[in-house]
DNA sequence: AACGGCATCTTTTTT
DNA sequence: AGATGCCGTT
């Protein structure tokens, strides 16, 4: 008891204590929410005595679940099972492993990436975007409209095409027993829905349910979780609505700001204290998230006060920045501050160029963050590929992707004709080509390929039965037969792609090691859930999204591009709060120092443009005059400008008046104030 | 089947 | 700029 109080502050003890009824807990950056869901789980368990089993905690990401379970399983003594703690889809997984049957499907379903996904459209249609009705299926699917809904509720007739493409989507989806990541919540929602006696013993099971992060939930998982909570209502949430930064991908803020319309008689604890930043940088940052109209209204307040003051680092260009920072962030590594405790964050990916050049020449080590994953990387996809075509024959998808990698000269057009056949026969291509005599075969391709296919099809069967009976043999079986390594023989970047192949066999190895029980499909669903694979500490400093750094905390941050255009970045769909938002947790990153840049001019998409400073300097209460802005034009002391009447001048200081920029311009002799947009600059 | 040239698009990202 | 995708040529 003592163990689980001793180290919280009295908001997170009352928070521990509300074991009963709907619980919001509002907790800010940096305030140790982690800790307190932590305390929360062991409370129940070890002084109320609720069994771990009939507790229920869901995340977001394998990261936030891996760390909770971790520091979890070091509170909680004497539990003979471990609580369940996972993200949404992984719950949904298991989920559907017991109870997918009674949607008359078999529960050796593969899970599909999204990758996979607009493969799969692709082929459906080619004509409308993917990347679009990859995204109008998901949404469709996270409103729980059927193929027929949204064929009824299209207007357009692209709409209409769209709709379409989902029915034959999911026929596919049906037909080669997979499921989608929507699918993983979706079907797991329609379970529920549709079989009251399975969500009354469901909800009986799990007596006691937390969600992390929630206001990043969508519709569909407040729908689930509603379902979860039938026979009870022990709901804890915990989240901050100063933190929603993924509405653009369906999050839905009101779940967290209505969470006590939709969960009735809710307790609500605020979580203010911050034990993360010095109080300059949570001054700046209050004064940002202040400008908000939509919150739920709580302020952070530091315990570790006192710091330096907030920095602003004005350039004319990101060469100019990058030069800077790197200067910067030499002196910090210098006065010994380990590298680990620096990150430089930005809105978009694409300005972290300009940075790492800064960084190279300055001989600066650094670790990009994001970009291409491990699991998305093409040639670890092939080998994916490989194993589920071992493990369900009947994958088409699968094996169109790897039939002729390495190169068996097996084009299009040949397993085109075999497709074609097979679905005449009602079969699978696998199943064709293994049931067809070489004569069949030799009518629809040339001779040399009919042999090709038979070959293959036999090696695929002998390394199938080889994984019966030893998994771990399986993987240097595979490699020894298919000669996986020669796929990418002879192109620039072959070196890379043969150490990730052997990084992914030393994967599969310890997977094998530590479930030597556990079948390939088990691993092929494992493998699709899992997200990054854990950065790896080392002593050099972190370049990230500003959303990859949601979550994390570091001595010293640097926030580049704090532009009009890129933060706030602004375009169709963008919502000047989420910027907000976005720029709020940027700035909370940070423990000791923070500093926030901003260039007037800036190369991007191929051409270079003024920037005007973002907004965000003023909301936060950091004005700075030496570099004024307007009309997309950057203006500055000593800067050469015409005027229509005037002629040429030159700038000889720049002041604000109202809303606009004033501009002091020296014309030959003769010093005269006149407004910025009058002018243009040379 | 494979390659190369041209057009197009460009926020954030997890599962 | 750089990546991706499509189409026509070899």
């Amino acid at each position: 008891m003592e163990k689980i109080f001793n180290r919280l502050n009295e908001s997170q003890t009352n928070a521990v204590k509300q074991t009963e009824g709907p619980v919001l807990i509002l907790a800010g950056a940096g305030s140790g929410k982690t800790t307190t869901i932590i305390s929360r789980l062991a409370y129940l368990i070890e002084v109320i005595g609720i069994p771990a089993s009939n507790t229920l905690t869901l995340t977001f990401t394998n990261k936030a679940a891996k760390e909770m379970k971790e520091r979890s399983l070091a509170m909680i003594e004497n539990v003979a099972y471990p609580p369940l703690l996972c993200t949404f889809h992984k719950f949904g997984l298991l989920f559907l492993k017991f109870n997918i049957h009674l949607l008359n499907r078999k529960n050796n379903f593969v899970v599909i990436d999204t990758d996979d996904k607009k493969r799969i459209i692709k082929k459906i249609n080619s004509e409308l975007p993917t990347p679009l009705i990859a995204s109008e299926i998901s949404r469709y699917k996270n409103s729980l409209l059927t193929p027929d809904d949204a064929y009824k509720q299209a207007e357009l007739f692209n709409y209409k095409q769209i709709a379409e493409v989902y029915r034959e989507y999911e026929n596919y989806l049906n037909e080669n027993n997979l499921v989608d990541f929507d699918d993983l919540i979706a079907l797991t929602y329609k379970l529920l829905n549709d079989n009251p006696e399975l969500a009354k013993t469901t909800s009986q099971k799990y007596q006691y349910i937390m969600i992390d992060e929630y206001q990043d939930t969508n519709e569909l998982q407040l729908k689930l979780i509603q379902k979860l909570c039938t026979s009870h209502n022990n709901i804890c949430v915990v989240g901050d609505d100063d933190q929603s930064i993924y509405g653009w991908r369906g999050a839905h803020i009101r779940n967290i700001m209505e969470f006590d319309q939709d969960f009735l008689g809710a307790n609500v604890y605020k979580l203010e204290e911050n034990y993360r930043s010095r109080s300059p940088i949570l001054k700046v940052a209050n004064a940002l998230i202040e400008h908000n109209r939509s919150r739920l209204g709580k302020k952070l307040l530091s315990t570790r006060g006192g710091g330096d003051d907030v920095t602003t680092l004005n350039s004319n260009d990101e060469n100019e920045e990058a030069r800077k920072i790197a200067t910067k962030i030499g002196k910090l590594l210098e006065s010994g501050v380990r590298a680990k405790e620096i990150a430089v964050l930005y809105r978009v990916n694409v300005l972290s160029r300009s940075i790492e050049e800064g960084l190279n020449r300055a001989g600066i080590a650094y670790k990009l963050v994001g970009g291409l994953r491990f699991y998305d990387r093409a040639e670890i996809k092939d080998l994916i590929s490989y194993i589920r075509v071992i493990t369900n024959n009947h994958d088409d998808f699968s094996l169109k992707r790897i039939v002729n990698k390495p190169k068996r000269g097996l084009g299009k057009a040949s397993v085109d004709k075999i497709e074609l056949a097979a679905h005449a026969n009602e079969t699978s291509i696998y199943e064709y080509i293994k049931n067809s005599d070489i004569s069949t075969l030799e009518g629809l391709v040339k001779k040399k390929n009919s042999l090709t296919l038979k070959e293959f099809v036999k090696n695929i069967d002998m390394v199938a039965k080889a994984a019966l009976e030893s998994t771990y043999e399986f993987i240097d079986l595979l490699e020894d037969t298919f000669h996986l390594k020669d796929i990418y023989k002879g192109t620039q970047d072959e070196s890379d792609r043969i150490l990730n192949m052997d990084e992914f066999y030393g994967l599969f190895r310890d997977f094998i090691k530590k479930s030597p029980d556990s079948s390939l499909d088990e691993f092929l669903n494992e493998l699709t859930l899992q997200s990054e694979q854990d950065q790896v500490e080392g002593e050099s400093i972190y370049m990230m999204s500003i959303h990859a750094s949601k979550g994390l905390e570091f001595e010293h941050v640097f926030i580049i591009g704090l532009e009009e255009g890129f933060l706030p970045l602004i375009g169709d769909g963008s919502d000047l709060e989420e910027e907000r938002r976005l720029g709020y947790v940027s700035m909370t990153r940070a423990k000791e120092t923070l500093t926030l840049s901003h260039a007037a001019s800036r190369f991007y998409k191929g051409r270079r443009s003024d920037l005007q400073k973002s907004r965000f300097f003023n909301e936060a209460g950091l004005c700075d005059g030496s570099l004024i802005v307007e009309k997309n034009t950057a203006f500055k002391k000593g800067d050469l400008v015409r005027h229509k009447v005037f002629g040429t001048g030159r700038v000889a200081g720049v002041s604000r008046a109202g809303r606009e920029f004033k501009l002091n311009i020296n014309f030959a002799g003769t010093k005269r104030d006149i407004l910025a947009s009058f002018v243009e600059r040379l």
